[in-house]
RNA sequence: GGACGCUUAGCUCAGUUGGUUAGAGCGGCUCGUUUACACCGAGUAGGUCUGGGGUUCGAAUCCCUAAGCGUCCACCA
């Protein structure tokens, strides 16, 4: 053995060894059982972070620790196609090559995608077995596998058919920069000054942030109590404008503040979601002026195709010109909604999407939590939960984006055609727009549009009929049939939608042998980020699918920040890369120093210094048994087997450190059966360094009965070496290789049985 | 505005149903290179557990209260 670890040398290829052997597969045994962890699935072109690393380090803790102990044990692998962010990077890529999404139609673009996540899928693959991951390779899926999108579109139908789905015409958060909507969750408010512009309406003066929006103003609005303006409440007003004046009526309605600017608002029910719900109280016209590409369009008169930034700064420049406008409050500070990704503003608009109607799927998962057939771990995380799913709404699915699992909706080509609106590119290339049917009626085929379809939308607006369409797995256009042509819709699933069934499409739901064997699963890990976005979601499917939650229990690690304590961001240039970590201090101590570091579930800061300290623990116990081969090379002796025979011959610090490491794996499995993770490690730290190192050893080099002694510290050894394999990996299965006795057995499969 | 969490050694943090002298890692100081390990050993200093009040035989731990910090949710024309 060398002088100093190095775990250079070890980690690929014991990774190899154990991958190779099949150590890694589950041991199905029908009498016994089952211990099964889904490995949150990672993005398939991401690369791997801290977050990950720690993720991987808890749960192949735990599934070691399992495998150890007999019980058949499998940990399911996976990777997300990520819809939304993957498509973020491949335009990134575009742009550096000059192009953009709009030189694609639709399917050469999710091919080029495709192309491109299976071109960089393999870094992240990669680092899982880097890590140690003792996942089951044999059962890797991706989202985007065929049994992942059949199971995706049976749910969909199955909602559909008993009423979860509905094409809804709500106000959703629409980023006219990312080109699709964002769920509520996906929104981010950041506090921001802008100008609050008082402007003159008619015989009011009102306060606003967005004076571009005015031409889609379909009331005034006062507080019904408000007595300044009493008089006006129910009456026509008529407001001279920048395209010339209109009329307005004024109603009164308590979600106006009196004490906020002036106590007069502008409704704009298609543009703001508080004047949308007004409007649906008060049966106001919905106008909306803005596009899909956040411009103005034609009801803005000359200000139509400004985008929405440059129209605010014209129209109040042209408001102040023509005297309409009295102030400018600079100084106003507000919160702003922003897409999550871009930080870009989030533009409320009516664009229809498909939504899961949750009132009912909610309470089961709900229930579920409360009375204890999924546990959470830390337990004061269930108090987020419940309040999210109590107030949980109704959820939007569908995403204007190419890159995932497309709605299986498909749209029938009849009278109502006239209210599909296609954007495609035709035979040279050139984006076409318009109406379906008028397309058709200039003699341009279906399958031409079809060939180069980019988006298909439904009309939304009031005396417009919805189009017929319907939900099937498969395309149901028959060739040649005037009555049977459709075309599908373009949107695709929200990720966690798909993501939502991921125990079930890794286990091979709903009728294979592993789904039988192993559903529903032990324990989900996952950071406490996605307990509403994810977790939540799962549980709801499960229920909704098989009757069953998915786990037993859930644990929640909490997120790793810098080193500096704040969150990681690549603006603040603080990111850690794991790389670096694991080039200088191995798999094993990274692991190790995340999980101590991560106790109650609270975010916590890179703890470096606990990395050092576990690289230095894995040089010690190395040298112990550097130790034990010298003395027994030393004394020519070959070390006995521990047996009944050495027992009767035992000092008395023999017989009390054998009664330490007892009641240390006993104070180790109890630990990681509540989830005490860092405790269990420092414990075992403990107890290999200052008892068993400092104190132990030290003894053992005065004795006259080497043999006896030797045999015992052996035997000790290896049983904290068991006991931390599940925690160092590498490490241990290395010096096990390495020191005598252990035959042709792997470590892998031996936990101490005390 | 609502919820959750935190405040313990110089720094970063553990501390389980209340129970001896409150622990770890890093850092500091003093010794030490003897038969594994300097990625080491033997020692040592350093804490009125954020302040105040209460419950208790006993409180870092439970309750009330004040302050500060952090995170999430909702809302702001």
């Amino acid at each position: 053995m060398d002088k100093a670890y190095n775990h250079k040398n070890v980690e690929e290829k014991l990774y190899a060894l154990w991958e190779e052997k099949g150590y890694f597969k589950p041991k199905i045994d029908p009498k016994k059982k089952p211990f099964t962890i889904v490995l949150p699935p990672p993005n398939a072109s991401g690369k791997m972070h801290t977050g990950n690393v720690l993720m991987i380090a808890i749960e192949d803790l735990l599934i070691r620790w399992h495998r150890m102990k007999g019980d058949p044990t499998l940990w399911l692998p996976g990777t997300d196609h990520a819809g939304f962010e993957t498509q973020v990077t491949f335009e990134r890529e575009l742009k550096k090559q000059g192009k953009s999404r709009f030189d694609f139609d639709r399917e050469s673009l999710y091919t080029a995608i495709f192309q491109f996540v299976k071109d960089n899928k393999g870094a992240i693959e990669a680092q899982i077995r880097q890590m140690g991951a003792s996942v089951d390779w044999s059962r890797y899926t991706f989202t985007l596998d065929e049994t992942v999108v059949t199971t995706v579109y049976n749910t969909f139908k199955k909602m559909h058919d008993e009423g979860f789905v509905y094409r809804g015409e709500h106000m959703v958060n629409y980023c006219p920069k990312c080109g699709t909507t964002f769920a509520d969750l996906e929104v981010n408010h950041i506090e921001r000054k802008d100008p609050l512009y008082y402007m003159k309406y008619g015989p009011f003066t009102l306060a606003t942030v967005r004076p571009e929006t005015k031409f889609g103003d379909t009331a005034v609005a006062v507080h019904p109590n408000d007595k300044r303006y009493r008089e006006y409440i129910g009456k026509e007003i008529e407001v001279e404008g920048l395209n010339g004046s209109f009329k307005l009526n004024v109603i009164a309605d308590s979600y106006v503040d009196p004490k906020f600017g002036t106590g007069v608002v502008k409704v704009t029910p298609a543009h703001d979601k508080k004047d949308y719900e007004a409007g649906l109280r008060h049966n106001l016209e919905i106008k909306s002026v803005i596009d899909w590409n956040g411009k103005l369009n034609e009801k803005a008169g000359k200000y139509a195709g400004l985008p929405v930034k440059k129209a605010r700064e014209v129209i109040a420049k042209d408001l102040e010109e023509k005297g309409l406008l009295e102030k400018v409050d600079e100084n106003y500070t507000h919160t702003v909604a922003v897409c999550y990704k871009g930080g870009h503003d989030i533009e409320p608009m009516i664009i229809p999407n498909w939504f899961i109607k949750v009132e009912t799927l909610k309470k089961p998962a709900l229930d579920a939590v409360k009375n204890g057939s999924v546990k959470i771990y830390p337990k004061w995380r269930e108090k987020t939960y419940y309040r999210w799913m109590e107030e949980m709404h109704d959820w939007p699915i569908s995403r204007q984006i190419v890159w995932g699992i497309r709605i299986p909706v498909w749209y029938k080509i009849d009278k109502n055609a006239l209210n599909l609106w296609v954007v495609w590119l035709d035979k040279n290339k050139q984006t076409q727009q318009g109406n379906l049917q008028t397309f058709l009626n200039e003699g341009i085929s279906l399958e031409e549009v079809k060939a180069g379809l980019q988006r298909v939308m439904t009309l939304s607006f009031k005396g417009h009929a919805a189009p017929t369409y319907l939900v099937a797995v498969d395309d149901p256009t028959v060739p040649g049939d005037e009555e049977k042509q459709y075309v599908q819709d373009t949107d695709t699933f929200d990720t966690w939608f798909s993501s939502g069934h991921w125990p079930l499409v890794t286990l091979g739901y709903p009728n294979s042998e592993d789904f039988t064997y192993f559903y529903p699963t032990s324990v989900l890990e996952t950071g406490w980020e996605i307990l509403r976005l994810w977790v939540s979601r799962m549980i709801m499917f499960g229920l909704y699918l098989t009757g069953k939650p998915p786990f037993a229990y859930v644990y929640l690690h909490g997120i790793v920040r810098a080193l500096d304590g704040r969150k990681m961001s690549k603006s603040l240039g603080n990111v850690i890369n794991p790389e670096e970590y694991i080039e200088e201090f191995g798999v094993d101590a990274l692991r190790m120093g995340l999980i101590s570091g991560t106790a109650n579930g609270k975010d916590f800061a890179f703890p470096r210094d606990k990395v050092i300290a576990y690289k230095h623990f894995g040089n010690k116990i190395w040298n112990m048994a550097r130790f034990m081969l010298f003395i027994s090379e030393q004394e020519k002796i070959t070390i006995p087997q521990f047996s009944r025979d050495i027992e009767k011959k035992m000092t008395k610090d023999d017989k009390d450190i054998l009664k330490a490491v007892k009641k240390l794996s006993a104070s180790v499995n109890m630990n990681l059966e509540k989830f005490r993770f860092a405790q269990a490690g420092e414990e075992i730290y403990h107890f290999m360094w200052h008892e068993l190192a400092d104190k132990h050893i030290e003894q053992v080099k005065t004795r006259e009965d080497k043999g006896v002694a030797l045999s015992v510290l052996l035997h000790v050894y290896m049983t904290s070496l068991k006991l931390l394999h599940p925690f160092m990996p590498f490490i241990t299965e290395e010096i096990y290789q390495k020191l005598p006795g252990h035959g042709d057995s792997i470590m892998i499969e031996s936990w101490p049985t005390q």
